[in-house]
DNA sequence: TTTTATACTCCATAATTATGGAATATAGTC
DNA sequence: GACTATATTCCATAATTATGGAGTATAAAA
């Protein structure tokens, strides 16, 4: 015999039915992703409204992670990150074997053609930068360890989803894609859907412009033994160069791209 | 009226008193700093004797956890910290002056010098490697992003307790000086105390051989406005080349350090 | 072959805790 | 000067959930 809400609450007595509690753990994620997704810090009042839970219980899980170093608290009283999850990332990327080898052919490529080189990976619906190694020239990349941009914005955005079902690569830029900072993003998830697959096929993707002015990116795939793209290595330079020298930094990356699949192989 | 243990279990009812329950956050953060600490892969059974929790709960534990991505299953069955930690570590760092600073200035002196460079700071009672730059030579450093060693095994780890009064460093070597590799780490708590504080006033440590054989490292501090060591930055060498270029070495760390601090200074 | 440790699942329940609600205070804003 | 949003604390309690305990099945030891 079920009783539906109706026959709870309906007739006489105080509408008592409560809305099912969330669990600590889940607040707390709530709150972490809150907290990641707009990337600046927030006072308990600001995150209680965001994650639609009530002021009391946020309140005391709050004051709770803080306590625990999951988050800390900024001389304004609001709470950023903490230092504790910062650890526990570190010890999950040492535990990388993509980005260890990947790590260590980055820095030969940037030795080599002395520009900036990113190893990049994918994060759900964005790419985030897992490493950098700056090159020789001053000009500032904008782009540092921990940054995250939609899929279309980038050269290694499009390779990561390449191998995907079709289905999943077009709903993915369906509700991801949207307008770069310079406007010179393609934004269609038609085009961008069809183009991640040839750039893979290719082993190769070029973008100039699209996310910073004047800044080119040559990238390359690293491919895992069922042809999925599991991170992608790439050459950050200012656009006037990649006419100059757009062969040999696209060998160089090639290369390097190859390099670490044939070393990921062997060990694993 | 206060009643106590022996008055509930004492007499004739069977011994019901629950040891009192952990909440889950609290469990999940054992999970997680026990696959830290032990730095490999653990079955559920494995967490749950490590953590002396009950194996009822931490099944489902874990299971919630890899479901929300905070943990990742091995092929296996055993489980490992999970990629989501892993976003919330990077953006974290990202928001890190000190680490935005150091990380250019690191890049720049590895290019310089020709060497590895690495930016460390300090976790409790352990020194954490935080950023590195490889050098040109094809040595390799065993210390890689993440690396985790007591802050007796180098010459950073010394430099990041400088600055804490007596007891509290003396504390700290106590209970975590431990022998290193090479078993040549000073390990005496008074003797570390002491040189802890002499290093960071100097604001140079230089050590040989300690954590790995034939290795040296030349660490300068970093320093806030109130004097403490907020992180290091330091020159990894084969030993040999010390005493070959030990002067030239030693200004260019120190340059690094004081570029830090006076870009922290100005900008925070 | 018997034990013991590993590996895992399920249930009932006592114990915790997330929640609603109420109270308080300050600062914008209408 | 009334009103609303922000900011925070405290309590009672219903609802969840961590736990104990019992059960099952391998795989090592002994």
């Amino acid at each position: 015999m079920t009783v539906t809400e109706a026959e709870i609450d309906g007739d006489d007595g105080p509408p008592k039915r409560r809305a099912s509690r969330v669990s600590g753990i889940d607040r707390m994620l709530q709150i972490l992703d809150h907290l990641q997704q707009t990337g600046t810090p927030a006072t308990s009042y600001e995150l209680a409204k965001a994650c639609a839970a009530p002021l009391s219980t946020v309140y005391v899980i709050v004051d709770d992670m803080v306590e625990k170093r999951l988050l800390d608290r900024t001389a304004s009283g609001a709470v950023w990150l903490g230092p504790r999850l910062y650890r526990y990332g570190l010890s999950y990327a040492r535990n990388l074997d993509f980005l260890t080898v990947a790590g260590h052919e980055m820095n030969e490529l940037s030795r080599r053609v002395g520009e900036t080189v990113q190893i990049c990976g994918r994060d759900g619906d964005h790419m985030v930068v897992l490493a950098m190694a700056e090159g020789i020239g001053h000009f500032q990349v904008t782009s540092r360890v921990g940054t995250r941009v939609p899929l279309n914005w980038t050269a290694s955005g499009r390779l990561l989803v390449g191998h995907l079902p079709a289905d999943e690569r077009l709903a993915i830029f369906r509700r991801s894609a949207s307008a770069s900072p310079t406007g010179c993003a393609e934004t269609d998830p038609a085009v961008l859907a069809a183009s991640a697959e040839r750039c893979l096929a290719d082993g190769l993707s070029i973008q100039s412009g699209e996310s910073d002015y004047s800044v080119a990116c040559i990238a390359a795939p690293v491919r895992d033994d069922a042809g999925a793209c599991i991170g992608t290595i790439s050459i950050v330079v200012p656009e006037f160069k990649v006419s100059q020298s757009e062969p040999d930094l696209v060998t160089a990356v090639r290369d390097a791209a190859a390099r670490i699949e044939d070393r990921l192989g062997r060990s694993g």
